[in-house]
DNA sequence: CTGTTAGCGCATTCAG
DNA sequence: CTGAATGCGCTAACAG
């Protein structure tokens, strides 16, 4: 019943287990005519290499890992979940294995960093939503661990990333708003502790004052990401004497929750106050009213960010070179568009998305 | 730079690495006084044990598996991805890694399986809706890995498993539907392959009998547990000369797609057509309207497989004990209640669930 | 092109 | 109570 070893597949070759090795690994110093014969009989006596011994030697862990933060643990960031799977799908081509941890508190989220750490249980990590002094990559980077971030992260990290122009997005959204005649124009963001919530809000920013509005402090809230804080963000923005008429959210979770606090005012989102989130999470189609959002394209993130880590495992650390990735709007109704209007917008390229049935995809060209 | 090892503690102290792994695993037989001067300079030095070197020699992976199938691989299937971070939570209480894998096609599911068990990456594995011919489960056994289900199992599989009262929750909604009046209820379920289905099914149409309803084969339809399905299911149903007036749905994904498409059609959910569906993810409270559905304790069904799954990896497999939890359904608003109408539902028990501002709870006891 | 020699770091016999 | 010896299964110098 014990697996068949490096050794067993020697012997039975009558050859060294140095020669099966590096057959198997695909040396070039290994006559082709071995190879094959070691190939068929390591093949035909069902060999696969035992991983810890491998790894031991190799003094590798052939393992990337992840560590969900509090907030999404609980279920609150959607988009986390999406990526997660896409990020395990391209792991596994490499024959990586993808260790996932979620932190429920900010000490045991320092905890698992330690222990994966320093328990050598992987070689990389995959850092979600760099914060503005971050522990994490400072601890990793200490640590000498190869690190790429999901979001910008600070130019003095050094730690290369992949992120939308999540500025340019902003600008995107608010100037679709003012072109839908707002004016009165409210934010939903998170922490000032997360660079998306830096980039975001600056975008939203910098379009309010490109579309000649004002900024009105009251319209701004602080939620955490998930639907929960973006409900009673809402909720305080609707106790206004004066509530805004539409609300930019800092993400599609966010904007659930504000829908929902509309709902429970008897408004109706995308009628009464325009909404529109960010992620383009794969629920924001079936949201009522589907979401008008800004669409992340996770396979392709998902595969830069593997790529970029892969990158980092090697001997010569090839000169960090981050993505930063163009931004695309999805137009769908919580912002109040009809199909006929979305026709009016000047300057966009209508496509279509899936699910078709849904959702029309307008990618808008630079200062339309 | 190099990590301190066994043998440098050792040799700072003056004694073997025997002695030197024993104190620090705890042995009887060290004298109490070696094993904390042991446990100091080993902490001193920080020494941490090389996991790949300990995994090899103990022969084990110290780390769980899950591989997630097809449909939830897209985000289809939300509730898996909640109730893999609570997995997370408590395999982390246990240092143990946990390994989650994502199939996007059948193929590459027995492969990663494959993989994964043939390297020996994982200790066990976490099986997610257990199959009528399950091959996850043959295979497994074959391999002798161990493995717990989420989700009923056949018993012919001998795989221990948790899963709430499927049928009996199943019933509960029903007659919950029955009593608000509605006689025309349609079923949107998932594959025959999934045991998940065969029980809720079979509890939906025990359901209707019990009411003494009558079962239209036109109001049956299938999905595949994600939204896409939920609406093209609904879409069908919807386009029956007369369509029920309530949908049962197998989950919560599935209903989320299903109000969609109603809404698609200028029908309002919860008061034109009444939808129900089950899990309880965390968005059903954000859903428009609110979804009533059945609760699972995550946190709870979490904690009670990583057990059974640790009891599997002892050398006497103790007598496999599954568990059936008894289900909780949830009143919202997508079944057509109202707050008063609450009230008057006979033999309930009327609980606050968080978020509070969003749900009541109800209870239902036995033959309510 | 192939084999010999050495460990990787640890946990476990077996003797003291 | 402690230590010396052994090997888990594999890869990497270094010779030939």
């Amino acid at each position: 019943m014990a697996r068949t070893t490096l050794t067993d597949v020697a012997k039975a070759l009558g050859l060294s287990t140095t020669t099966v090795s590096r057959a198997l690994a695909g040396y070039p110093d290994v006559s082709e005519a071995t190879r094959e014969r070691v190939r068929a009989t390591a093949q035909a006596m069902g060999y696969v290499p035992n991983r810890q011994a491998q790894l031991l030697r190799r003094k590798r862990a052939g393992a990337v890992g992840i560590v969900l933060p509090p907030t999404s643990a609980t279920g609150g960031d959607l988009l986390l979940s999406e990526w997660l799977v896409r990020v395990s799908a391209v792991l596994q081509a490499y024959e990586l294995d993808f260790v996932v941890a979620s932190a429920d508190s900010l000490g045991s989220e320092q905890e698992i960093y330690r222990r994966l750490v320093s328990g050598k249980h992987v070689d990389g990590f995959l850092a979600p939503y760099p914060r503005v002094h971050d522990w994490r990559l400072d601890f990793l980077k200490r640590e000498e661990v190869a690190v790429v971030a999901f979001g910008r992260s600070q130019p003095e990290d050094h730690v290369p990333f992949v992120s939308l122009d999540d500025k340019k997005a902003m600008i995107l959204l608010v100037k679709h708003l003012a072109r839908l005649g707002h004016t009165q124009i409210g934010f939903i963001g998170a922490s000032e502790e997360l660079l998306v919530q830096r980039d975001r809000w600056m975008g939203f920013k910098e379009g309010i004052s490109q579309c000649g509005l004002e900024l009105n402090s009251d319209f701004v809230q602080e939620g955490d990401m998930s639907c929960a804080g973006g409900y009673f963000a809402a909720e305080s923005l609707l106790a206004l004497q004066h509530p805004p008429t539409a609300i930019v959210c800092i993400n599609d979770a966010t904007a659930l929750g504000a829908m929902r606090a509309l709902r429970q005012k008897g408004l109706r989102p995308g009628k009464d106050i325009a909404i529109t989130g960010f992620d383009d999470i794969s629920l924001a189609s079936y949201a009522s009213p589907p979401l008008t959002t800004i669409h992340q394209p996770l396979e392709e993130i998902a595969t830069q960010l593997v790529g970029m880590l892969l990158q980092r495992f090697e001997k010569t650390p090839e000169m960090e070179t981050s993505w930063v990735l163009q931004p695309t709007l999805i137009i769908r109704q919580s912002c109040g568009c009809d199909v006929s209007m979305r026709q009016l917008a000047s300057g966009v390229h209508v496509l279509t998305a899936s699910p078709r049935h849904l959702t029309s995809t307008v990618e808008e060209f630079e200062n339309a």
